[in-house]
DNA sequence: AGTCTAGCCTGGGAGC
DNA sequence: TGCTCCCAGGCTAGAC
């Protein structure tokens, strides 16, 4: 699932094969994945545009063109590729953006989760999904003192209230039971009883393993590809994610999998004690 | 205002 | 073999 590691690996892939290319037309086969204008006046306003560069924020993809900015989010399994017109599409393509040399920005999508949005240019940040998210995990307005005081805020398990964009962007599902581990704090602690110093461990480990997790090309757990179509490393050095019956690096203990909010936590019961718990 | 839940989607695996 | 059920999970809209 693509969470920031994955999405500025995709990032960097895309910038080599599509800067610089001009859109000469735009194929939209599953419009209700474009969010904003409607799929036709999307399209419309598409051609003859540039790529000029990709930015990311959070887990968005923000493409940069002449007049506009194409917002894109890949949700769970979205996958970018550049090809050739001449080759065999791949199933389960929903958007294709034709360039003028020939070649093809090919959009697909298993689960059509994926969106994509279309903003006058500079205005981008005015989407509110956009809008909405708090610092990067690299900016230096993430402190831990920024994180114990938001985290002190609410009565949320931790886990939860990390997985909110609007505390910090880009930890997703894997990533966050990864950082959890490191800095041995149990998702389902309340997170206004997180102290200053767990606080702390969860911002450094938040921010040494998403660094790591991007020089690795992110982690390819089911289907994650970068546009160049290479898998990402990460999930060889993975400690709990999908390790459920495993024993814990760290002390031997098994691996547990239980939910937080409808979603799959993994978690060493001995290493993450268990206190405080809602 | 803060928190929670359903819904969006499809493929793959488990169980019968 | 073939059917049904459940799971994967980021984000949003709407309810409480």
């Amino acid at each position: 699932m693509p969470e920031l590691p994955e999405v500025e690996t995709v990032r960097r892939t895309l910038t080599e094969l599509a800067a610089g290319k001009t859109i000469a037309s735009v194929d939209v086969r599953w419009p209700k994945m474009i969010k904003k204008p409607e799929a036709e006046p999307f399209r419309d306003a598409l051609l003859g545009e540039t790529i000029h560069s990709i930015d990311r924020r959070g887990k968005f993809l923000i493409f940069q063109l002449d007049h506009y900015a194409l917002i894109s989010h890949l949700r769970m399994e979205g996958k970018f590729s550049v090809n050739e017109s001449s080759e065999a599409e791949a199933p389960h393509t929903h958007v294709i953006f034709s360039f003028t040399d020939g070649s093809e920005l090919r959009y697909r999508d298993v689960r059509k989760f994926g969106t994509m949005h279309l903003t006058e240019k500079g205005m981008e940040h005015e989407l509110s999904s956009l809008k909405a998210l708090g610092p990067e995990p690299f900016d230096p307005r993430f402190t831990p003192d920024y994180l114990h005081a938001r985290l002190q805020k609410t009565s949320r398990q931790v886990k939860t209230a990390l997985l909110d964009q609007i505390i910090v962007t880009g930890l997703g599902n894997i990533y966050v039971d990864e950082v959890l581990f490191r800095a041995r704090v149990h998702p389902h602690r309340v997170s206004s009883t997180i102290t200053p110093e767990e606080a702390a461990q969860i911002h450094a480990y938040t921010i040494s393993v998403l660094a790591e997790a991007v020089e690795r090309g992110g982690s390819t757990i089911r289907t994650y590809v970068n546009s160049q179509g290479q898998k990402g490393t990460f999930q060889e050095v993975l400690n709990v994610y999908g390790r459920a019956g495993e024993a814990c690096v760290e002390c031997g203990a098994e691996i547990v999998k239980t939910k937080t909010a409808g979603r799959g936590t993994h978690i060493c019961l001995q290493c993450q004690p268990i206190e405080h718990l809602i």
